[in-house]
DNA sequence: TGTGATTACGCAGCCCGTAAGCATG
DNA sequence: CATGCTTACGGGCTGCGTAATCACA
């Protein structure tokens, strides 16, 4: 009988749901149902009834639940209070979005080092693919980007903020489209070559039987942002990428335009990799943030 | 945090001494090393402090100890009271000498059924040498029989009792010594080919420097007591052989004879094999049934 | 030098994750 | 047929026991 063991069974018994337990606990659905099936022949008793559509506690569960919430509370209480927490220390490698670099990192990685100095910290930016793929290969601990549309089986996500994708455009065009919606058959529209923005775009699109005036592809935030500068047409880009570009003035935001889904940020993981401590406690961190806001 | 290295801390920490303590929980000193360091450093603190030779409990020990004694009781109370036991089944084979099967076998087999009825029991009866043997060959769960010389590592006993070793001889030969001490350098002796008793009497007879009249050897120890009979000389037997035997009134106790060290007879049993319940809770009943008398 | 805790090392068993199974609405 | 818990299977890791090592009297 093991204290993670109640962590697993209490998760279960808390969200009465295997697979969003497992999720939760970062392990297969598998590894949960064994736990649960050995602790229950640990105990002697069912705990829970599953009759393959609903999962409910048995009575002897019910038991078992107040148990295991005292035996946990009591380990933490000694864990925690009476032995100072042992200095965290090992490395830990990011790479992150630009997006992310500028909206979320700062204040996170601001409390880690406060709370975790000894850990070694290298933090990469780039293109959120790449952070994504990097993460899925293990080369690096954890990844700061935009939820991908489907996640790789052994990874984790925990989302941390929506980020607004937004329309933009010359400051003159602007100001004559302001009374009418944007209207993408007739604009010019300066699409992103690849990424996350341009499948929103173009499913938006789809979605709306609209056949955009594409005028040119161009491939990086940046490179957007200076092409409708430039009075190519209107563009996509995250509303943060365009709050911290110094074009501010010269590129405005069309408010009179479609909505499209927004970008999700959040940490990347795989299972494996969060079993590391440095991982570990950044992911609690980030979640403890939560939490409080 | 596993409720069997709880088990293993409060062992040390009430001994204070690794090898007896490794030796009560049925583990290798090593591995017994390894679990405390395991806890020590998931609590973050040394709990015990060593100086090679002798094994204290430190102030975090201290406080552990109260958590653990806690921890474990209210896990006990849980699976005890809550939950019935599971009914146990499986097989247990035992080989025990036969001094052992008339001695000791009867009542703790006679609780053991009556506990365990679903157990699969088979017993067989032979020369203790046999017995230890095929336990440690694991060809059988448990010997029952008198602890030999040097246990085998990696083999656990269990002392259940003290077995005096007594000469006997002839009625007339009694009578007629009963005044002076027997002198086994005068009186013709019966020895046993082989076995235990051969090796205490042996070393009787070299540490008291007496050159024993030796007429013949016999395999056996009813075999001894048939020849004793026929007034080939005194020998020596386990003395619970001689009150099974048939022959009391013809063969009598020298009562002014030298004390041999007795028999200990106990379980004998590889640690591999008490990793099996049957197994194990025989050895428990027999631990439990010493603690009572 | 001997006793007793600890490390080295090879091995077995356990547990995990992937993938297939299977029951149910 | 899709969802969601469970079993099958291969691989890595943990933890054991044996044997060698170290530290101290």
């Amino acid at each position: 009988m093991d204290t993670r063991e109640l962590e697993l069974f209490l998760t279960v018994a808390e969200l009465l749901h295997f697979g969003r337990a497992s999720q939760q606990c970062h392990v297969s659905p598998s590894a949960l149902t064994r736990t649960i099936q050995k602790l229950e022949q640990e105990v002697g008793q069912s705990l829970f009834v599953r009759d393959n559509r609903s999962v409910q506690l048995s009575a002897a569960g019910e038991q078992f639940r107040q148990y295991a919430r005292q035996a946990l509370q009591q380990w933490r209480d000694f864990h925690g209070t009476l032995m100072q927490d042992p200095v965290l220390s090992g490395s830990l490698t990011i790479y992150a979005s630009i997006t992310a670099v500028y909206s979320l990192l700062p204040s996170l990685l601001e409390d880690y080092r406060q709370r975790y100095p000894a850990v070694q910290l290298t933090l990469h930016s780039g293109a959120a693919e790449q952070a994504v793929a990097r993460a899925e290969q293990g080369e690096i601990d954890l990844a700061v980007a935009a939820r991908p549309e489907r996640l790789a089986p052994g990874m984790a996500f925990l989302p941390l903020a929506a980020i607004p994708l937004i329309f933009i455009a010359p400051r003159e065009m602007v100001l004559e489209a302001e009374a009418n919606p944007l209207d993408l058959s007739r604009v010019p529209l300066v699409m992103p070559h690849r990424g996350l923005a341009r499948r929103r775009l173009q499913r938006w699109l789809k979605k709306n039987r609209v056949v955009p005036d594409v005028r040119l592809e161009v491939s990086g935030n940046e490179a957007l942002i200076a092409m409708v500068r430039l009075g190519c047409g209107v563009g996509v880009v995250p509303e943060l990428v365009w709050q911290r570009s110094p074009f501010r003035e010269e590129v405005k935001v069309v408010t009179n335009a479609p909505r499209l889904t927004p970008y999700v940020v959040g940490l990347y993981a795989s299972r494996k990799s969060l079993l590391r401590n440095p991982v570990q406690a950044l992911w609690q961190l980030a979640e403890e943030r939560l939490d409080g806001a």
